[in-house]
RNA sequence: GGGUAAUUAGCUCAGUUGGUUAGAGCGCGUCGUUCACAUCGACGAGGUCGCAGGUUCGAAUCCUGCAUUACCCACCA
């Protein structure tokens, strides 16, 4: 045997067997030896392609991989599916961070000749890169996935079933256009879901605005508003019907304060009554501005006012139907209009006010609640084949335990936010994603979805032969929800028939409705079955003040730095002892330190045993005395321990066992009492006491440390496998 | 307004269905270098398990209430 470093040096060690995991063909699972017909799948969440890894894909990658190896060394047929994700809006926000630096913005670029295009070319190459890159460090994780079946969310064999679903859902009547208020982010100048925003605590002022009666006045209704600036987009004042102090004003018109000349719109508003009006806040009456809030919509589209009045435009600034106030940007104009009610006499107060406000989850603008035709998914409503609504799909895919959640806490959760789900607005008027596949008749208008190359020829309505293409994009979630059966080559593909359903998605808590409830949704809508049998969602990992990471926070540790200075090994063993499922654990590097001093032990411990078995014969077994006999018992009670730690998904729990017996019972106690045996004739007993608890304990570390466990595995003169990762998960000994 | 959790050693956290002296890492104290490992070993200090009740032979663990904290959801302008 060769001499052997008297310290573990992961850095010479990990790049070298991952290339011989690789070459060996293991990751995937046709190659698998002697496997059962059973399959154990998991679809790697696809990390967007716009940065590097962090700490939180470092801990998804763990988890997987222990479960992967776990499974693999049960037998099963593991397959583990890496990818990547385009990831529309948030790539697109990560690039055009990039241009500002440049001093420029995407803006500039769709001004110029076939600058869309341009555009796309310039992000399509920018993730490209990163996925890459992003490759590499997975592989630097450990992590044993099957690179022959990569997907990336762009791939044409995915849009391509993208693209057959929104034909399918468009068809059933799930999916339709509509004109509504959308959540309208003015920077980015996209639509945003109800699951984009972020709400905010801002500390405004609720303005009370005096609305004159036309014919009189002298009489006047007021109104509380934190929003003077959209009163020239008012086409009314409603109030409850059952409040007896307005009752006399329902029917009457009052003048608008701040716009004359709105032409054929009218400039006086009428007084209506709507139970949607609360009548104990503010004064009971509330001014109906039609696009400029989602309520306001709604009892617009009731009353017949008109709902198309935008007084601001995309941009976020006072466009020309706002009168005095046009060009000013919202904040300014609310100003201004002050000005003008307290000058007209208008104003008869002004109260501190604290509320929540809307804003952009990304950049934190404030959302400008706007009317826009846009591509929206029905959530409760069954579909005009009779399946029942995407949501009752759901719910009750979980209700019957064919979807189970590891972590129950977050099966209320699931369904509480089930209940209270809306449509889900799936069209972003970003450049980078997939295009609706939508066309429009330039004559007769009509909507045809066209998935084919290319465009329609002519009009089923019309006959006509020109069309105008959808310029809207896909929510990114449109496509990774479709995830499960997209990768695995619905409905045709012998990976379908073989894989899924697959066994667990795990993934983090915080995409739990962006991702996993409309994975569960699309599933089940699609291939009747659901995509998944178990739910296992970790933690966010924070920082010493408790704060999630994020660029943007710049508080980012970057786990290859980690890998680099401590192994592979060492960070994976830190993030996941002490670690229970679900919980946010916070980083230490004390904590990696503890488990690069646990490899240097497993190493030196391997390293005294294999010094010491040189002259052993492996096919011999020697008579064991009690001792040596209860010390084997004692270690089958730890494998037994740790296979039911390893079903019930406490990894945690697992890891600290083998940690605890490896170093305070095999290391502290066996070795050391074996130490003067190995001087009397008990010689072979002793080696082969050494040998066999070594051995078993290689591979129930494996799945946690893989590295160093193949490492030593390599070197054990009874290897009875080529390599550790297909070894057989110890029972009994 | 609704919901989900958390509260255990100086710090960060485990504690699986209630069961003997409540654990880990880091930190702290004393001692120890040839003999696998100083990225180590031996020994040790340190906790009324948020508070108040209850169930039980027995509670960190189950129930009720309270306090504090965190997060999520939500169209009161």
């Amino acid at each position: 045997m060769a001499e052997l470093d008297t310290t573990y040096q992961p850095n010479k060690v990990e790049e070298k067997i991952y290339k011989m995991w690789e070459k060996s063909g293991y990751f995937n699972p046709d190659n698998l030896p002697n496997r059962s017909k059973k399959t154990f799948t998991i679809l790697m969440p696809p990390p967007n392609a716009n940065g590097s890894l962090h700490l939180g894909h470092a801990l998804t990658m763990t988890i997987e991989d222990i479960m992967i190896r776990y499974q693999r060394m049960r037998g099963l047929k593991t397959l583990w599916l890496p990818g990547a994700d385009h990831a529309g809006f948030e790539t697109q926000v990560v690039f055009e961070k990039e241009l500002e630096k440049k001093g420029t913005s995407r803006f500039e670029i769709l001004k110029e000749e076939g600058g869309r295009e341009k555009l796309y070319q310039m992000i399509w190459d920018f993730t490209q890169a990163n996925k890459l890159r992003m490759e590499e460090q997975v592989k630097k994780l450990g992590a044993s996935c099957d690179w022959s079946r990569e997907k990336f969310t762009l791939d044409p064999s995915i849009v391509k079933i993208v693209y057959q679903t929104f034909q399918r859902m468009y068809e059933d009547g799930l999916i339709y256009r509509d004109n509504r208020i959308v959540n309208w982010c003015p920077k980015h100048q996209t639509a945003l879901s109800d699951l984009e925003i972020d709400w905010q605590e801002r500390n405004d002022k609720l303005y009370y605005v005096k609305y004159f009666l036309a014919d009189d006045p002298k009489q006047f209704i007021t109104v509380a508003t934190t929003r003077p600036e959209t009163i020239p987009g008012d086409f009314a004042i409603a109030v409850h019907p059952q409040n007896k102090q307005y009752k006399k004003f329902i029917g009457k018109l009052v003048t608008n304060p701040l716009i004359k000349n709105r032409g054929s719109y009218g400039d006086n508003i009428k007084v209506i009554s709507d139970d949607l009006v609360e009548k104990d806040f503010g004064t009971g009456a509330l001014k109906i501005t039609p696009a400029h809030d989602a309520v306001d919509f709604e009892i617009g589209k009731k009353h017949q006012l008109p709902l198309d009045y935008q007084i601001i435009g995309w941009d976020g600034k006072m466009n020309d139907f706002a009168g005095e106030l046009k060009g000013l940007p919202v904040l300014g104009a609310r100003q201004k209009a002050i000005e003008i009610l307290e000058k007209a006499g208008a104003l008869e107060k002004t109260e501190d006010y604290k509320h929540q406000v809307s804003t952009c989850y990304k950049c934190k603008t404030t959302i400008e609640p706007l009317p826009r035709a846009q591509w929206f998914i029905k959530m409760t409503e069954p579909s005009r084949s009779g399946k029942k609504s995407l949501r009752d799909l759901a719910v009750e895919a979980v209700k019957s335990k064919k979807i189970k959640f590891v972590t129950k806490r977050f099966e209320k959760v699931f369904y509480h936010w089930m209940q209270n789900i809306k449509d889900w607005n799936i069209s972003r008027q970003i450049v980078w994603g997939i295009p609706i596949p939508i066309w429009y008749c330039s004559k007769c208008g009509k909507e045809i979805v066209y998935i084919e190359e290319g465009n329609p020829q002519k009009c089923p309505s019309c006959g006509n032969t020109t069309f105008e293409k959808e310029k809207d994009v896909f929510d990114t979630w449109f496509s990774s929800g479709q995830w499960p059966y997209a990768t695995l080559g619905y409905p045709e593909s012998d990976d379908f028939k073989n894989f899924y359903p697959t066994s667990v998605m795990e993934t983090g808590w915080d995409i739990l409705f962006f991702w996993v409830a409309r994975m569960i949704m699309f599933g089940l809508y699609t291939t009747g079955q659901p995509p998944f049998e178990y739910v296992y969602l970790h933690g966010l990992i924070r920082d010493k003040d408790r704060q999630k990471m994020s660029k943007s926070k710049n508080n980012v540790i970057d786990p290859l730095g980690i890998i680099d200075f401590y192994g592979s090994d060492a960070l994976r063993m830190s993030l996941i002892v002490g670690n229970a499922p679900g919980n946010d654990p916070i980083v230490s590097e004390d904590k990696t330190r503890a488990y690069r001093n646990f490899a240097n032990k497993i190493w030196n411990a391997s390293r005294f045993v294999l010094m010491n078995v040189n002259d052993f014969n492996p096919n011999t077994q020697p008579v064991l005395s009690k001792e040596d006999k209860k010390i084997l018992k004692d270690f089958e009670k730890l494998t037994v321990d740790m296979t039911k730690d390893m079903e019930k998904f406490n990894f945690h729990i697992a890891a600290e066992k083998v940690y605890h017996y490896f170093w305070h019972t095999f290391a502290d106690k066996v070795i050391e009492q074996t130490k003067p045996r190995l001087q009397t004739e008990e010689r072979p007993q002793a080696q082969y006491l050494l040998l066999t608890l070594l051995t078993n304990l290689l591979k129930l570390i494996h799945p946690f440390m893989p590295f160093i466990t193949e490492e030593i595995y390599q070197m054990l003169p009874n290897k009875s496998k080529d390599l550790l990762m297909i070894e057989n998960w110890p029972q009994k000994i």
